[in-house]
DNA sequence: TACTATTATGCAGGCTACCTGCTGAATTGT
DNA sequence: ACAATTCAGCAGGTAGCCTGCATAATAGTA
């Protein structure tokens, strides 16, 4: 219907994004069917960067490159479905550390194999087009960009 | 300060998000400077998919795989800033075509110049990472996907 | 003991980019 | 002529971000 004759015409940022989107829809959909109906793709944002002891909000933020706002957000839907607590952080009072309840450790377990399969998947797919090794490719040319273009970004340093 | 040694741990989804939103980014940014200073990163989801002659609203919506509703939307963004028309389609009377204005027709032609200056410089940060035809393993990934995934998405055989 | 600057968090409100549900007009097939 | 379909648009809602502002704890200085 769509009348293109595949992928070849279209932009290379619609050819990253395209499959950036399937694999987190049917990770979605597989932590799902494994008895996670309430995970969204979001949340992901926060479960990748949290360190096995307990991370800190602002940490979290900078990781994920949000602001803490918006993380704090993302935190508090975790805790409200019961997959993170905050606890009072032992070395600064100010500060507390998001961690994973029980439940949540579940949960990783189920998504990292889950996602696992997806990643091996479609690593095949790519080496079978051509890039034998996608996932260095990917983080090499992103190291090469920001030597090559010290550009926006935090001014975090 | 974010700890991580680089973008080596990242999962793939991050990894083929984060070249897409700064492609994005720094083509807004470059379209800004040339003179197009209200354009979003969502008109291209418009612009991308328009033939020379006109396209149909839902047509435009099939090709970008989103409704109508949304796809009206973004069209009527472009036409209030007066880069994109609304004309009758001579074929049918329901329909309508959505057309570039001149102003749309400058903007076009500034960005696909930039597109094309940022999409060299990142194609040629992958090869140089090992992909020495990155937009060629994406789309054969992709069609490999679609063949041995028949899942998800438009039933529209 | 203040006083100040910094850091960590949170609340209020706003925006973009999507969605579903429904209505109405024009076209097609019988 | 009439039902089914197709095209477009309006109303209202949601997710995932944002900025601005407020509050509490800490560290440094005097």
């Amino acid at each position: 219907m769509t009348d293109r004759a595949g992928w070849q015409n279209a932009t290379l940022v619609t050819l990253l994004l395209e499959p950036a989107h399937r694999m987190v829809g049917e990770l979605v959909e597989r932590v799902a069917a494994a008895g996670f109906p309430d995970i969204r793709p979001s949340d992901s944002r926060v479960l990748e960067n949290l360190d096995p002891g307990g991370t800190r909000l602002t940490e979290l933020a900078a990781r994920a490159q949000m602001t803490h706002q918006s993380m704090g957000e993302l935190v508090s839907g975790l805790e409200e479905r019961g997959y993170a607590t905050r606890i009072p952080d032992p070395q600064d009072r100010r500060a507390r550390l998001v961690r994973l309840t029980p439940q949540g450790r579940d949960l990783m377990h189920v998504a990292l194999e889950e996602l696992a399969a997806i990643e091996g998947r479609w690593l095949a797919h790519f080496a079978a087009a051509g890039a034998s090794d996608m996932r260095a490719a990917l983080a090499g040319a992103l190291e090469r960009e920001q030597q090559s273009h010290p550009a926006a970004e935090a001014a975090d340093d």
